[in-house]
DNA sequence: AATGATACTCGGC
DNA sequence: TTACGGCCGAGTATCATT
């Protein structure tokens, strides 16, 4: 029998960002990300539980959150850097547990703890991790057990925070009655279509048509939709390997002109060469990303005969792709732009070849 | 028919 | 003009090449 736990940590930006700064513990915290424009242009990474019961929300526009905020409530600019390094040793803790490892982001991750054999023991493991990442972090993290990632994950997100929740074969029957959009993998958009089919519940998704899933999503979606509404999901717990590195920043302004536009992609080509290089990736598709005033995503993107590593490569292809797009489109004018490398060959990945070989 | 490149959508944190 | 970050990955459609 397959067990899965799910893990998360609780409010993590906001939680790190306590324990730095221990007088502001207890007050409501507001992790943000600031686009640079103006002092409230931006949006909301992570509240702690105080901000969440002020209606403030990870997404939402700083402008909604500070009109929500109370006099003690603390704004802070996100330093993710910090962040990673913290996630980072709490990961080599779950993975320490695993039998297999799959990190999500940057605090979430699946353990396959099939081998323990009973609930019991998952159970156990799930308290061990929970005990030692108090004890060498200070943070606390809910869990979610099950018999596959879909129901480990919807098991993490019962109880919150420092939740322990176990669902067994067959119990996926308690989730039939919370909202469609509650499924993992179902957003606005897919919400939007299932409305039209009077789908409310997790129960109707489970009672709608597949073949109708399959012609309203395609194959793929379709299929996905109908297992994960009955609580089945096969995906294996495996190591993620790395697919693309981007890096995007909004421009000073709003502009429609390359000289405008081209520096901050340039410098952002420079930061994200300085991760290629230090993650030792090589690269062979350049693309530029753009997101015009209307927050429409604009990509334009270039591959190369052979690999890469070097910054002139990028800077060269994104500087020729941005030209000829705002050649093409001279009325589109621009709020975010970014650079992204995929099509990649990184050590993880010849790791995982020489482990397929033997 | 298979494969690759490109542009775009969707969802999550 | 009253409106918003910076990532990540998976998947689809379409077209070109083989």
């Amino acid at each position: 029998m397959k067990l899965i736990i799910h893990i998360d940590l609780d409010s993590f930006y906001a939680s790190v960002e306590e324990l730095r700064h221990p007088e502001i513990r207890g007050k409501p915290v507001v992790i943000c990300m600031y686009s640079g424009r103006g002092k409230d242009s931006g949006a909301v990474a992570t509240a702690n539980y105080p901000a969440r019961k002020l209606g403030i929300g990870s997404g939402m526009p700083l402008r909604t959150a500070k009109a929500r905020a109370s006099k003690e409530t603390i704004f802070l600019p996100a330093d993710r850097e910090f962040y990673r390094k913290v996630s980072d040793r709490i990961m080599v803790i779950f993975r320490s547990y695993a039998d297999s490892f799959e990190q999500r982001s940057i605090d979430e991750a699946y353990l396959d703890v099939s081998s323990c054999k009973t609930l019991k023991s998952a159970e156990l493991i799930a308290k061990k991790i929970k005990a030692e990442v108090l004890k060498k972090e200070k943070l606390t993290c809910s869990a979610g057990i099950g018999p596959n990632k879909l129901v480990a994950k919807m098991a993490s997100r019962e109880q919150k925070p420092d939740g322990l929740t176990i669902v067994r074969e067959g119990e996926w029957k308690k989730f039939l009655d919370k909202p469609v959009d509650k499924l993992f993998g179902i957003g606005p958009k897919t919400l939007a279509v299932l409305q039209k089919f009077k789908v409310k519940t997790i129960r109707d998704l489970s009672r709608l048509d597949k073949d109708l899933l399959i012609k309203e999503f395609g194959e793929r979606k379709g299929h996905l939709f109908h297992e994960h509404s009955l609580g089945r999901d096969s995906e294996p717990v495996s190591e993620l390997i790395k697919q693309q590195l981007s890096r995007m920043k909004t421009i000073p302004k709003d502009s429609k002109q390359f000289k405008e536009i081209f520096p901050t992609m340039q410098s952002m080509a420079k930061e994200l060469h300085k991760n290629v290089k230090a993650q030792d990736i090589k690269f062979r598709t350049i693309s530029i990303i753009m997101i015009n005033t209307y927050m429409g995503l604009k990509t334009r993107s270039k591959s190369l005969p052979k690999l890469s590593s070097s910054l002139k490569d990028i800077l060269d292809c994104s500087k020729e792709l941005l030209k000829v797009y705002l050649k093409e489109n001279p009325k589109d004018v621009m709020r975010r732009v970014g650079v992204k490398v995929s099509s990649l060959d990184n050590p993880e990945k010849q790791k995982s070849l020489t482990e397929f070989r033997k």
